[in-house]
DNA sequence: TATTTTTTTTAGACTTGTCTAAATTAATTC
DNA sequence: GAATTAATTTAGACAAGTCTAAAAAAAATA
């Protein structure tokens, strides 16, 4: 099939695209972990193989059949993570590195038989939807808890901020997956989010509020 | 840690010391699917690595860190096919090639807890010992069936032989892990094994036998 | 629009693991 | 024990993926 390599630039690529709309050699460069020059030379193999479109100075969009190894990978890696979870009890900043390498055992049979085990998971212990075997992504319209207006409601779905110190903050602080909370102002001082959880009120930064995502 | 090449080369050496007694060169490169001058080249690599014991022209053993990480190969190996089997339901030949990438999966606290999961199970799909998590491997004296004596019962134990052909033959002619079987005989023609299974009675060839492993 | 800065690409080199072909060592046979 | 055969190692090359340094193109700025 394809490489290791040659998959981690393909979800790279559909991760920026999904974010910026946009992936260029420096982006892929820093969401690889690589330098511009290797991320040339991969662009034009990837491009030979017809996984992506590339014009030289260009950037590059994903091809249908780019798109979906793409999508098979982001699949394989949300399953595991559910399955490390739910299944093998782990914390949910603890999943990420072991699910890197999972999301390239390449039985496709394999993980359709562990999404069946584990009842058609939606949802990632991150909130993010998980592809279906046609590679379908349902897709919620979630807002940064940045953009609620006060008063307003809503429950917390999944986070923009991966890494473990965001999620062992939010998991301190109770604010996790399915949590319901109310803005109910600002602080004078730096503009911190007023936050009511139904039991208790507390601040959150700015910064923590851009990376809650809330379905209202 | 190690590359999955280098993990490759010492389960290959490991499994060769057990059923041989001996890993030269051109054994490890049959067992790895390379040819003998690229087992020489990383034979010297693993042996500045401290991981085997090499002179040239003499064959390798392990050393003690070498069989360490190979055991731990070993343990993955078979844990991953006891979760196919027994969570995913995979049949007992399908399961070899997805657990030769899972094996290395490089994670040791995923797979204590993969093994807690499954509640410490003793033998892969196969009847292999799983080791430890110490790196312990429980042994059972098992014998082939081609040196029961007449008469004499035991129980199927392992298979010496992986191969899907051998696994489809054992399942489609009941003999799998755990049945009880005796030797009623020889036939004349070509000294194939007359078995009793305590339902019925049928033939299985020499090399057949050779390939059960019984537990008296 | 001309210049500077940034981004991207090219050129050439390195590492890992592989190969073939030739040379060497060990084992076998006469 | 000498000659042949088999096994192993060396030498040199290649592919994948990476790098640094330099060149080229695009974008930003004056």
């Amino acid at each position: 099939m394809h490489s290791f390599t040659e998959e981690n630039y393909l979800k790279a690529i559909f991760h920026l695209l999904l974010k910026t709309q946009s992936a260029t050699t420096n982006e892929i460069a820093a969401a690889t972990g690589t330098k511009a020059a290797s991320v040339t030379d991969m662009l034009k193999k990837l491009a030979e193989k017809k996984l992506i479109n590339y014009a030289r100075y260009q950037g590059v969009t994903l091809t249908d059949s780019g798109e979906r190894i793409a999508v098979g990978i982001v699949r394989k890696h949300r399953l595991w993570e559910h399955f490390l979870v739910d299944k093998l009890k782990f914390k949910w900043d603890e999943v990420h590195e072991m699910a890197e390498e999972l999301e390239h055992i390449s039985s496709t049979e394999l993980i359709n038989r562990l999404d069946e085990f584990m009842g058609h998971p939606q949802f990632d212990p991150h909130g993010d939807p998980i592809p279906d075997c046609n590679g379908r992504i349902s897709n919620q319209h979630l807002q940064s808890a940045l953009h609620l207006k006060k008063d307003q409601t809503g429950k917390i779905a999944a986070v923009a901020d991966h890494s473990p110190a965001f999620l062992q903050y939010l998991e301190k602080t109770q604010l996790t997956i399915g949590q319901t909370i109310t803005v109910t102002g600002l602080t004078d001082y730096d503009m911190a989010l007023v936050l009511n959880n139904s039991q208790n009120e507390f601040n959150i930064s700015r910064e923590v509020a851009k990376n809650l995502l809330i379905l209202v």
